[in-house]
DNA sequence: GTGAAAGCGCTAACAA
DNA sequence: TTGTTAGCGCTTTCAC
């Protein structure tokens, strides 16, 4: 293979011309960059990366961490990333870190090592070294912590879920159930807050029986419903996000709990599969896309100067599809 | 950041011995080992892997080419594949090429660049250069083409067709439709081999009337079913994918043809909502965590000696759930 | 605008 | 078993 020496010889210039003219091509004459540019096609150039990257002490390579490749809800988030990533000369590296933070680590040494340049995490179950000042650029996505002086893009959690509320109690419904993720996450306790404060305002009284939590898998909100349905009354549901929200619609079914006739359903997300179930189901939309491509930016930036470091809210949407009618006691 | 140098300067050897203490401990006396460990964690040392890749000329990372980072059924493989890089010290690089020849050759840049070692690519659709005989390590899982000399991994497309047509004949169906995927894709043409060999020993003739395409996505499915429904009196549908299924699903659904009582569905892939649909979805498991994993333990061998490269065809099986229902003409 | 040359951090001959 | 040393391919001063 090609090297720069050789491109160099074959177009009779220096070395210096050579790399000169990919990196900083307005600083090389035209006829120079000609040559130069003719020969590397002739000898099949490719640039030795390592080499690039030894040299300037960069990598041009950021990882996402993500709690779970197979959640769909990530999908988007990362094509976002990527997209900016890829206007940038950046390449992304995926990280599952399958919930354990040990694995997180072990993304969070690439960067140590140079083979990345910073972490998009969309994961808060990080070494607490990382959560106790850091040295190393990154941006936290979607989930984050109290008091964590690091960059974040994230929607209000709290709003959005109090507003599937509002919207619930509005349409006539009083006995609301809820079936949330682990409760040690932020984001989880932002939703449940909202929850709350939506019954709270409505003067009505929290029911803990009508709390019960999942792990956002579809299995796991199938047998929370299961859980719920024997403790609580319910006329509507609201899950910590879609594949709950399915799974459980799917347990209502089988104990013959019409949706949304007798049980109303609102999910988190709106993933795909959302428009596709029957009922349709009512949801929270995310920007996905949007988290995933300002995250990149925020990353950037930090990667760029310290400075910028800052945090962005962006907005959620109820999108009320046919999992959710109107309630009235008989 | 601390370097070989410093690590050998604090513990009193040469860079030679450090070195060799991290890649060939075992050439390494003990007494020699523990003083430059103790030294790597005094000064919090991490090797600078651009310079080792550099160095060595590899770079213990692999690229795994995705059509679309959004289809769940890519999620388990991809998970397969790091579990079997994560043992070998491999890294793996998620391309998303959606589906575009032109970032799929992006990709492949970076083994030309020494960024990554050798490809696995789930998607046919690659850039010629790279069909017509490679110097690139490579091995082809679920895709493929005819005549390609890559080891390939996958499923026999042909036979998991063939068998879930059998099986909806053997329970009453004789009017079968089917969805297919992008009809250049040499998956589906084996798909549709299969669907049409079983109608053959049947002795049904095949109409082109039942037979509409979509991409894969849920709404392709939708919108085939739509198109199917005017032309074709079926009483059973199969579809190439879950998700596909599932948007036909929800079409039948609004046109009042009630599954199974009235249509019964087929689907492929066996994704995790396809037991939380209502009615479940019957649907042809594939092994894509086995297929990751063999598809990353042949890449292995193709990067040790070009010799072992091999085919490995792993074995599907008919989930027979609620969404299929025996028929009997009144 | 161009070239000569040093050196990024590591590893692997080779020598001792 | 250990040390010395060259050099992987590139970029970037520093001269000219």
């Amino acid at each position: 293979m090609a090297n720069v020496k050789d491109v160099a010889k074959l177009a009779g210039v220096s070395t210096a011309t050579v790399s000169r003219a990919m990196t900083h091509p307005e600083k090389v004459s035209e006829k120079m960059r000609k040559k130069v540019q003719s020969a590397m096609l002739e000898c099949g150039f490719s640039p030795n990366v390592s080499a690039r990257n030894l040299r300037r002490c960069e990598s041009k390579t950021v990882i996402v961490i993500l709690p779970d490749i197979a959640n769909q809800f990530f999908a988007d988030i990362v094509r976002g990333i990527q997209i900016i990533a890829k206007k940038n000369d950046y390449k992304v590296l995926l990280g599952d870190s399958v919930h354990a933070v040990e694995q997180a680590n072990a993304y969070i040494d690439l960067v140590k090592t140079k083979q990345a340049d910073g972490i998009i995490s969309l994961t808060s179950e990080l070494p607490e070294e990382v959560k106790e000042g850091i040295n190393i650029p990154i941006v936290m996505a979607c989930e984050y912590f109290e008091n964590f002086p690091v960059p974040t893009v994230r929607i209000d959690n709290y709003t959005a879920s109090k507003n599937a509320i509002d919207y619930l109690l509005d349409i006539g419904h009083k006995h609301i159930a809820c079936i949330t993720g682990p409760m040690d996450n932020p984001i989880c306790i932002a939703r449940k807050n909202g929850y709350r404060q939506s019954l709270e305002n409505a003067a009505i009284e929290l029911d803990e029986l009508a709390i019960d939590s999942g792990d956002f898998s579809f299995h796991s909100g199938y047998s929370a419903f299961h859980r719920l349905y024997k403790q609580y009354k319910m006329t509507a549901l609201f899950c910590f996000n879609d594949m709950m929200a399915l799974g459980a619609m799917r347990a209502a079914f089988e104990v013959g709990l019409n949706v949304p006739e007798k049980l109303s359903i609102i999910g988190f997300d709106d993933l795909p599969f959302a428009q596709y179930t029957t009922p349709q189901l009512t949801t929270i939309q995310q920007p996905q896309l949007q988290i995933g491509k300002t995250a990149m930016q925020t990353l950037l930036h930090v990667l760029l100067d310290e400075k910028a470091a800052q945090d962005t809210i962006l907005p959620t949407q109820l999108l009320v599809r046919s999992s959710t009618a109107s309630y009235s006691e008989k």
